[in-house]
DNA sequence: GGATATCTTCTTGTCATACAAGTTGCTTAT
DNA sequence: ATAAGCAACTTGTATGACAAGAAGATATCC
């Protein structure tokens, strides 16, 4: 239960607020404290982690910035209800690497096939021809032997813009990022990640759709292709769920 | 760009490292710092905001932990990618308090949506069970001329867990949450709320669709359902996209 | 005896100061 | 001009002090 303060082996330190910080979440999560629990005071955390207050103080900060915790001057500090968290964050099971990445798989083709499917309905024509000109360029890439990876990423960036709306957008791009870490961490699956041209295709016909004003179509060949990349890359087979 | 430190007539005065970390939050949000930008030195922000550097710091603190900013020891704090952020918020834009009820339920018809086709596709049947239990109980309640609220919470939340995916459920359920706000936020809107007889008939629609395992007609009922509602309580009319 | 008011103690919120650790940029010597 | 070294600056941590509010114990009044 005790912190190490400093250890030299370690190149980049982190933060002992942000150390005691993530102890703290790691503990909630894992159901230690349940909502609406009091918690140690303050002072007992400075003994606990042996650590000054000013850092207790902003590891507490962050909990109760994250929504994780509550507390009132005088009063005691409470954890939270999961619920009513400002913030969202992935709360990530070690002890199922793959079946996380399948599940944020899942939860990107919902909104990557929502996204493509108001793109298709609403989407400007400057949009659709950016989406364009992305296609061309990761065409020209592939042309060139390279990864066509960076074009590949502004493709589906274009593509999610172009659902136009603004919620969806952040949370597709915050989500890429996500499923990037999760892949970085569980490296037993090292893909070669260099994309065959067969996705060309998928992404012609993603693009076709949504020139064509079609939803359903657009829907449906992103879908496909999410489906298509996640089995290559990750092995992942998604369920169809119906489209 | 100056902030009043004790305001007594706002009653449930916030913590000061909060209201900083707020301000700062909504320069970043509106662009007035660009990620990569270096961030003004605690000293600087301590006379700007007329604070201890210890509240500086506890909202610096938040901030990082937010991954909003990216500090080293010795070296200057800079503006971080909104991308790499460990969490996520929603960036409510209040000029347009509609459109964002309107984008944030889009994004609920989508998760929803998917939500009840992997139901459909491989709910248990104790779970398929229990969305009946409470399909019973919001019956029940209504026919008793109670509002139902409840009752009609407890049933979508049975249905997104029958998702079996715990991200989907854990991201629907602050979803919900976060809606709540926003219509608290903007009262102007002041639907009464009260479940007419009707939504238990497109409850039950959606019910029968995973009981019988259908994916497709799960998806559409539970779209149509909420279509509706965002029609009836707040004039929302959502497009079809395709379903 | 029970409800109410007061007071003591505890906890969180804020401030001030000091120093350690590391970075940045300038100065200086080669 | 280049590189080593130094000085100033910035973030990280520790400590002590006090204010403000909450919670519980105590005393008071009916």
């Amino acid at each position: 239960m005790k912190l190490k303060k400093m250890n030299p082996k370690v190149k980049r330190q982190e933060r002992l607020a942000e150390q005691v910080a993530d102890f703290i979440t790691k503990e909630i999560e894992s159901a230690s404290f349940r909502p609406g629990d009091i918690f140690p005071p303050e002072a007992e955390l400075v003994e606990m982690f042996g650590v000054s207050r000013a850092v207790i103080r902003e590891a507490l900060a962050s909990l109760k910035h994250a929504g994780l915790l509550e507390s009132r001057q005088g009063g005691r500090t409470k954890v939270a209800d999961l619920e009513n968290q400002k913030s969202f964050r992935l709360i990530l099971n070690p002890a199922t690497k793959k079946m996380n990445l399948g599940y944020l798989y899942e939860l990107r083709v919902a909104l990557e096939g929502e996204a493509a499917a108001l793109a298709a309905v609403r989407g400007t024509p400057e949009q659709i021809v950016k989406i364009k000109k992305c296609l061309d360029a990761l065409e020209q890439a592939m042309s060139d032997g390279q990864s066509g990876t960076p074009e590949n990423l502004a493709f589906h960036k274009a593509l999610t813009e172009a659902s136009s709306n603004p919620h969806i957008i952040h949370f597709i791009n915050w989500m890429h990022s996500r499923i990037e870490e999760q892949i970085q961490a569980g490296r037993e699956v090292s893909p070669d990640r260099k994309l065959p041209p067969l996705v060309q295709q998928e992404h012609t016909a993603i693009y076709e759709a949504i020139k064509s004003g079609d939803p359903l179509k657009a829907r449906r060949a992103t879908i496909t292709h999410l489906k298509n990349s996640a089995m290559k890359f990750f092995g992942i087979d998604l369920p169809s769920a119906g489209l």
